[in-house]
DNA sequence: CAACTGCTTTGATATATATCAAAAAGAGTA
DNA sequence: TACTCTTTTTGATATATATCAAAGCAGTTG
């Protein structure tokens, strides 16, 4: 059964946002936070394969996701594209523009979305005069890393249903962490999606998870996913044989 | 022939360093060159097979490398440990650590090496009083995410001759971008380490070398790599086939 | 110099995943 | 409902890379 991220009607201040603690305002005053609130002025609304930016665009903003999800994706010349991530409620994204001021990847949305425009020149200023928010933006960023080198390890030492495993068990971690359950959820991403992301071709990723059903480990009513046994789905990833 | 990179008597001052341009100090004033200077007080030398900081440790600090190669790696529960990238001359590393406090992977001397630690909380109040530092911190972690992205690329959708011309071209444009030849350098990773950062066993390394050589490609000798022809390890690259 | 040690190359074979193909299941629409 | 279109599942086969094994080299140490 689907699980919809609960959606509130959009304000536009962070101050009263119920993301608080997964997006920006971590341990911040009240005086702060208001002026937090002068930032993000934009609120937008995305319908399902719209784009938030794409690759070669102007950088101006940082992104942060209100509702709904997205994915990020890498373009090859040869027309090969690599998934690069998922991103759902309460995560910033565009970060990989900083480097540049041009959009490296693309970021497409996956459902109904709503997302907070963060223009990074304010955010900037205003990271050199709340302390906090400076260190909180490091931390983002830091965190994007660890992230994409824990894929790295995947990808570059994991079998098929490894990663499987382990994409399964982050999407729960996410999804529990938002107050949603852990175990049951609706896959927003398709078979193609997951197998770019997971360095698969999609037959393979389909066979990944027919197994783990026959395994008795997840039920898998096409994009409904229900996990029977997360310790097994555990022991899959550290044991690198079931 | 090996092409050593240059050293110099190492001085403890960012003003007067000649990775400037790689590093850190871009577009500084004298002033902030001076302040700069401050943060830097700890010049420390390392030996192949040494430890910069290991998985676990606490972060203090940042380090840009003076002189020499380290190369990164996270490692599994299992015991599998997965290369995440080799950082030469001018290179900042630890930026992982920013996000909890606690290194996430580890860093290894490939020969004697010349490091200067930034402690990262006087990096933080000085990039608060010198907006370019603070632009060019950000840049830099951004920068990471950025080449991440790219190394999920490769993991993700290439096939084995292809990471290894992309690791080719990548590290001759680094050599390049210090002053030395784009097209002979001596290789400081074994087989078995650049198979690990390419998601490959050293065995079809050692291959795809040879296959370059048989094709002209490349000269090697064992460690020592020539380039003979660029633009087909380009093509390799961006055609998917030679 | 010889013996040792670790790294690299090369060959033979095994295996995980990709590829090709077709059927089944859903989702949307007339 | 019937129809189209896309996604997913499953099977048969092909292929790239891993694994296993041995030999060659280079550097180190006694």
């Amino acid at each position: 059964m689907p699980l919809p991220v609960s959606i509130h009607p959009p304000k536009s201040a962070c101050s009263s946002c119920n993301l608080a603690e997964l997006c920006l305002p971590i341990d911040l005053s009240a005086r702060e936070l208001r002026k937090l609130d002068e930032l993000s002025t934009l609120k937008r609304n995305f319908s399902r394969s719209d784009y938030l930016y794409r690759s070669g665009d102007k950088f101006r903003s940082l992104f942060a996701i209100h509702s709904g999800s997205f994915k990020t994706q890498i373009l090859h010349e040869d027309g090969r594209e690599q998934v690069t991530g998922f991103q759902m409620a309460g995560e910033i994204i565009g970060l990989d523009a900083i480097s540049t001021d041009i959009h490296a990847c693309e970021a497409v949305a996956m459902e109904s979305c709503v997302v907070c425009e963060l223009p990074f020149n304010k955010l900037e200023a205003l990271s050199r005069e709340i302390p906090t928010l400076q260190r909180h933006l490091y931390k983002i960023m830091s965190r994007e890393i660890v992230r994409d080198q824990g894929i790295m390890l995947l990808l570059g030492s994991m079998r098929a249903e490894e990663r499987l495993a382990a994409f399964l068990l982050n999407l729960s971690q996410r999804y529990a962490a938002r107050g949603l359950s852990a175990t049951q959820f609706q896959l927003r991403m398709s078979r193609q999606e997951i197998g770019s992301y997971l360095g698969l071709k999609l037959e393979t990723v389909s066979r990944a998870f027919s197994h783990f059903q026959e395994d008795g480990i997840i039920i898998v009513k096409v994009r409904a996913i229900e996990i029977i046994n997360l310790a097994s789905l555990q022991a899959c990833l550290n044991n690198s044989r079931l």
